[in-house]
DNA sequence: GTCTATAAGACGATAGAC
DNA sequence: GTCTATCGTCTTATAGAC
């Protein structure tokens, strides 16, 4: 047993760490930075306010923290798969990524879309990246349009509306599942919602959803 | 001129309380219930916050007076027009409703949002309505499927999907004109965006969209 | 009827004790 | 290195002046 009195200290301070940002996300999710104190964030990590602020700098870097967070997900997590060359294998597959996300960290999805309501003045840093990665799925589709794979539409727009319905299911929760009587967390539940999403925006687009 | 002093008054005060309603609108649209002061709200009135408290009895119940506005809305313009038997129809003029909304008063669609993503605690008294109102819906849609006017599927999804895409408008506003480098104030980007929606959406349920 | 002065407490943050 | 005591500000709300 070699281990230091310092590496135990430093374990523990990262697990600390990591304790403090899942408490910050789920109390900014809910109610974005303003609406968020620190005496919250404190109190879901079992924390008092004052030993909180030993560990954090302030509020608005934990919460630049946070934010970096959900675009290293989106990032790693949810892109287009370039190697299928086939209009309904990418839609497809980045259907299940978007949806899946949206069902396994909603709060993550959440805090995007509570600093977007909020005027979205922090998002500013990761607009440029987030800028080029779309363009680049944009052009595919695009593309797509041009070789008559997909019915005339805007690459844009079709986009937006797969956010836009993916994300539903995150932000919206509670109202899915009081729609649904069911629970979202229910692999069943999921599993028809991704199925309907496929062939609803398939077939929007002019394809025919595969059956196997 | 028989305009009596308390006469006045009245007048005044009940431009006032729109000009105060409509300041909240936008602060609680932004930063949601916990995110907003009062401060910020009398500072948008032209008020300062202690003249605000004379107006209002507190900030809980001048949230709820906006959240029966967003309601009163809702209820009264998106409806499902019931003289007209005819999916396309029906289908296209809810969305043009509802995507109308999103475009005209994205404030109050936002208002909603910021209030489901912080638990919708006080839409509680709201659900009620609401859930009759897409049962109503939901049970049209489904029997359009059952003539097999629509192709095989859920109307509840459906319906969600609808709502999904058109809230984005409003919820998502920054991301949209960033996306399309375009406003959405532009009479001919909101057509476009409609008639895409209107396409993808009959497509998506198997309808082949009228092209007059 | 309207507004000011001010209370009572929550807010983010820090200096200094241990 | 960790935590407590505390500061100054901002919060909602009200009592009382005009």
């Amino acid at each position: 047993m070699t281990t230091s009195k310092a590496d135990t200290l430093k374990i523990n301070r990262r697990d600390m760490m990591e304790n403090i940002r899942n408490a910050a996300i789920t109390e900014f999710s809910q109610h974005g930075f303003n609406g968020t104190s620190t005496q919250a964030i404190a109190q879901r990590a079992g924390l008092k306010k004052s030993q909180l602020h030993y560990y954090i700098v302030d509020k608005e870097s934990l919460y630049a923290d946070v934010l970096s967070i959900v675009f290293r997900y989106w990032a790693n997590l949810i892109t287009f798969d370039t190697e299928s060359m086939n209009p309904v294998q990418v839609l497809t597959q980045y259907i299940r990524q978007k949806l899946e996300f949206s069902f396994t960290h909603p709060e993550l999805s959440r805090i995007f879309t509570t600093e977007l309501l909020s005027g979205a003045q922090r998002l500013e840093a990761f607009w440029p990246d987030a800028v080029i990665n779309t363009r680049r799925k944009v052009d595919l589709i695009n593309s797509w349009v041009a070789e008559g794979l997909l019915r005339k539409l805007d690459g844009r727009l079709l986009l937006m509306h797969i956010w836009a319905m993916t994300q539903y299911y995150a932000d919206y929760a509670v109202q899915a599942e009081l729609v649904l009587e069911a629970s979202l967390l229910d692999p069943q539940t999921r599993e028809s919602i991704f199925e309907e999403l496929v062939d609803f925006i398939l077939l929007g687009c002019g394809l025919s959803p595969s059956k196997e």
